[in-house]
DNA sequence: TATGGTTAATATGAAATCCATATCGAATGG
DNA sequence: CCATTCGATATGGATTTCATATTAACCATA
């Protein structure tokens, strides 16, 4: 049987005569007749009665009727869903994100604009250190994700630098390099004889190697603390007076009891932000996520307004 | 797009090779290749990622792959339920009595039969007066009918006769004759001085004139008292001590106090049932009720064991 | 690096099938 | 009883589908 067979069954039995039928589809009567009579003869079944005056559709019509239609629905069903899908409109995404990356208003700006323009694609996130966000990707766990520091083995896997941001110091409420005005930037050289609160490598290697090196340039060897296994428990030892910390600027929307923020003069060490994505994945979904992420960035990088601006939501 | 098109993508799909899809399908390679091309280029959507051993599905193709599935299994059921319907195994059935017919035991055991043998069809019952039957079948409300008596006007409908019985007396308890043995037979003579029940004229002509037509050819013109709307409520007259009833013997099995029945000797009238149908109803189900109906009826008719039956159910 | 093998794409001719024209047959209604 | 209507049949033409032969691309292995 072919869908044929079905579109010209439903023409004639909506019309109830043959010759009308064939006139509707565009086609002479004898051919339809003819294939209507080999619909029945496969399916071994009287399909009209013939009468003086047109036709009519037997019991047995009259159930394929039904089912007919309901086929070539979800024929047209399935044609929208393919198409959709292929556009990138309809599936599945999940993205995962290194913890700090929300604090920056344009993840979740990137989230929304997603969500709001493909609402048909259903979106997890996911937040994991980089190392298993990369072992994610491999793994398929995850198609894209936000993460700050350069990959060690990117063995089919694409980088793709978004936006970069200055990093502040945070300090302990009472320090006495808080006393000084808000609005004050601290020489990163001022910070030579603190000790250091960091997060630990093996999750991050790429955010500690530029803090250091920063401290490197100006001139002094950075005494390193305690580590912290997430930047939140970075903010919260400060806060405990255990040490100060350099975290990306964005971090400064944590407005938490006992850390105070002060920016950095001169070349301070800066944050960058990045997608990971597999290389040649060609899912639309992610496709379309990657354009999406591209254009937002596009419209950051001119007046990066760090810090400054207010988040709509940290997730979706 | 024709379900040739669905077979040969949902192949290829699941072979994940082109040329082990074609002999699956018994065909070739080039135009198996050709036709999911043809498929692409009319959903304007690429389907397969082609690789250098085989082929792989793109999230759209999988989207496709999930429909195409749903819709070919869809075509099967359709195919099997057009089918099943021409055969008059699906389908819809309404059945009309009259009160009296369902104490015979032949219509419960034609009914539980049918639903056996055809459980997809829906059956319904509706009990009615004869007359109503009858336009029930003309308006097509119903489709066959038990009925007891001769049509009025049979246009367009057709009444197969299907059983006789013979009808026996219904006296009241007290009543002089009800003290006989059970198992003697009465003359219908004996009843010429009794009020005779009947039920009313216009809902079931043919019992009634039977009745008058017997007693004249006893040689008496019975004395016609209530008349009642159902054979039931002639019952209760009768055991109300208002008169004698002739009713079906089959009704004996309505075991009621207060009543007694009596057979009745030599010619006694007799009760028959019928089926009316429309005239060249070609429905399935219909023709299959009919065919049981029969078989049925001849099953019945070699012995006439009236009353000594047991009913299993009097309607499903 | 070269070469053989594998697989899908392309080209072309043959076969099937689908459709149009012409005609017939059955049934109805004036 | 004839004209009309409408579906079925017959036959030739056009399109489509399929098969054979060949090419191109890509890997694996020597």
């Amino acid at each position: 049987m072919e869908l044929r067979h079905l579109r010209y069954f439903i023409a004639v039995a909506e019309e109830g005569h043959v010759t009308r039928a064939a006139e509707r589809l565009g086609m002479q009567q004898p051919p339809l007749s003819q294939q209507i009579r080999a619909l029945e003869r496969e399916l071994d079944v009287q399909l009209f009665r013939r009468k003086p005056r047109g036709v009519e559709p037997t019991a047995a019509g009259r159930a394929l009727l039904a089912d007919a239609r309901a086929i070539l629905a979800q024929i047209d069903h399935a044609c929208a869903t393919t198409r959709r899908t292929a556009r990138g409109e309809e599936g599945r995404i999940c993205v995962g994100f290194t913890s700090s990356a929300p604090f920056h208003p344009f993840m979740p700006r990137v989230i929304r604009a997603f969500r709001e323009r493909y609402p048909l694609v259903s979106l997890t996130l996911e937040e994991s250190g980089t190392t298993e966000l990369i072992e994610g990707l491999r793994a398929e766990r995850v198609d894209a994700a936000f993460i700050r520091t350069p990959v060690a083995n990117p063995e089919g896997i694409t980088v793709s630098p978004l936006l970069e941001e200055p990093m502040v110091v945070a300090l302990p409420q009472g320090h006495a390099l808080a006393r000084t005005s808000k609005s004050e930037a601290l020489a990163l050289k001022s910070l030579a004889t603190e000790t250091f609160i960091v997060y630990r490598r093996p999750t991050g290697p790429g955010l500690y190697d530029a803090i250091i090196a920063a401290c490197h340039a100006s001139g002094f060897s950075p005494r390193v603390g305690q580590e912290a296994p997430r930047i939140v428990s970075t903010l919260n030892l400060v806060a405990a007076g255990l040490g100060v910390a350099i975290v990306p600027a964005s971090l400064q929307r944590m407005q938490m009891d006992g850390v105070a923020y002060r920016r950095l003069k001169g070349t301070a060490p800066r944050a960058p932000l990045r997608l990971a994505l597999r290389r040649h994945d060609t899912a639309p979904p992610v496709r379309r996520f990657l354009d999406l992420v591209r254009q937002t960035a596009r419209a950051f990088s001119p007046s990066p307004r760090e810090g400054g601006e207010k988040v709509a939501r940290s997730a979706g």
